[in-house]
DNA sequence: CGGCATCCGGGAAGATACTG
DNA sequence: CAGTATCTTCCCGGATGCCG
């Protein structure tokens, strides 16, 4: 009972499928969720349950124990903190390949809470990489606990990385939801600073050009004034 | 009670995240297989069974309503079979992703059991693009009840076929562990054949030409001979 | 106070048997 | 064949309490 029990004697669907083998690992409620926090870096217990609204101690114990089992999470001893490992890491994929799925279907209700660590991880979702690639800006978001510098890799992919204090050619300061409102939404940048959701510091223009450099998600009403 | 309820009662992340959304959708046990077993042809009730070893008739029946008030599944009134909507189509890239992962993981063992449908989907993980582009090979799979035809497109990928009866270059008949083990195993396929756990129809040569087209997983012992 | 362990109630999942 | 009915088990969610 130190904490390492309990690996895969759940939910076992008992096939030789590669499906179901990965689903016997994060297959289980939570989970994906919970990599999903750490994904952008390593976090301590109530960090994690703070980007996880509803989640009880318990239940989030419990899957940290089950992903350490796995050896998708290592927990280092005395130290606090838990972080993922390359396994973990590689779930990259699956984390966004099912998000972008879930962009697709109705329902999905952005005025919701969005954890900073999401609204980040979404930006490859939401990022055109041919209107991107090429440059050279640098994002910062501030999202309290939690901040991020973002650049732009050569073919036009965000390079996000937890940081104590966001900089870059302009920071975004305010909630998850503000900041993904204000780079997907139909709105210009300087709207919704106006509105008060968000915070823009430096160069204005640059965050304005950052956001034309994503998808816009049409908002469900409410957010666009008649 | 008609069949349409539960749509998102359950398991609900509140959260504004696309991932969150996804996962409230087909987050739940076993509605990722279910979609598996119905991504390459439409099934009746029983069929679907046959590819979910341990799934109980209520438990499926559940996932199935839910899927249906999600929109992801269709079951026509009086036709008794049940398919996949384009949103349930649309899933196909996660099962690939998932799947991708699910290999990479340890503890996978395709000795237990593969059903049809998914040993022909993994074709998409298995098969290299690079080696089979330009391949006018036309393979024929006949796992007993579900058979397939498997064409590959002028980019390198495979394109399965439900049909009644396999046919192309070559027939591989038997169950789906056979046929994924002399597909993605590490021994030829006549040795496969000559072990009597698959039986090779047609052009012979074809069949391995075939199995040369797709990477290799080490079998966990007892597969390979000292 | 953060980081859990424990206890309890509700409800989904598992097993089995049965019916239209 | 396509589910339904029932019973049991066990996970999830909520609250509380311990402990460094």
């Amino acid at each position: 009972m130190t904490s390492s029990e309990g690996g895969e004697r759940r939910l076992r669907y008992d096939e030789g499928c590669p499906l179901g083998h990965a689903l016997n690992i994060i297959g289980d409620r939570w989970a994906l969720l919970v990599v999903r926090e750490l994904m952008l870096s390593a976090k301590r217990f109530q960090a994690i349950r703070e980007g996880l609204p509803g989640i009880t101690p318990g239940v989030l114990k419990g899957r940290l124990d089950q992903l350490i089992d796995a050896g998708l999470v290592i927990h280092p001893p005395g130290l606090g903190y838990y972080a993922l490992t390359p396994s973990g890491r590689g779930l990259r994929g699956v984390l966004l390949e099912v998000a972008r799925w879930g962009l697709t279907q109705p329902g999905h209700d952005p005025r919701k809470f969005i954890s900073p660590t999401s609204a980040v991880v979404s930006l490859n979702l939401m990022m055109d990489p041919d209107l991107a690639a090429g440059s050279s800006l640098v994002a910062g978001f501030d999202m309290g606990r939690e901040q991020f510098t973002v650049h732009i890799s050569r073919d036009g992919r965000p390079l996000p990385e937890a940081v104590d204090a966001a900089d870059g050619d302009f920071v975004l300061r305010g909630p998850g939801n503000a900041i993904v409102m204000t780079m997907y939404g139909p709105l210009p940048v300087a709207h919704m600073a106006a509105g008060g959701a968000v915070e823009v510091a430096g160069d204005a223009a640059a965050a304005q050009q950052w956001a034309d450099m994503c998808a816009t998600v049409p908002m469900p009403a409410a957010a666009s004034p008649g």
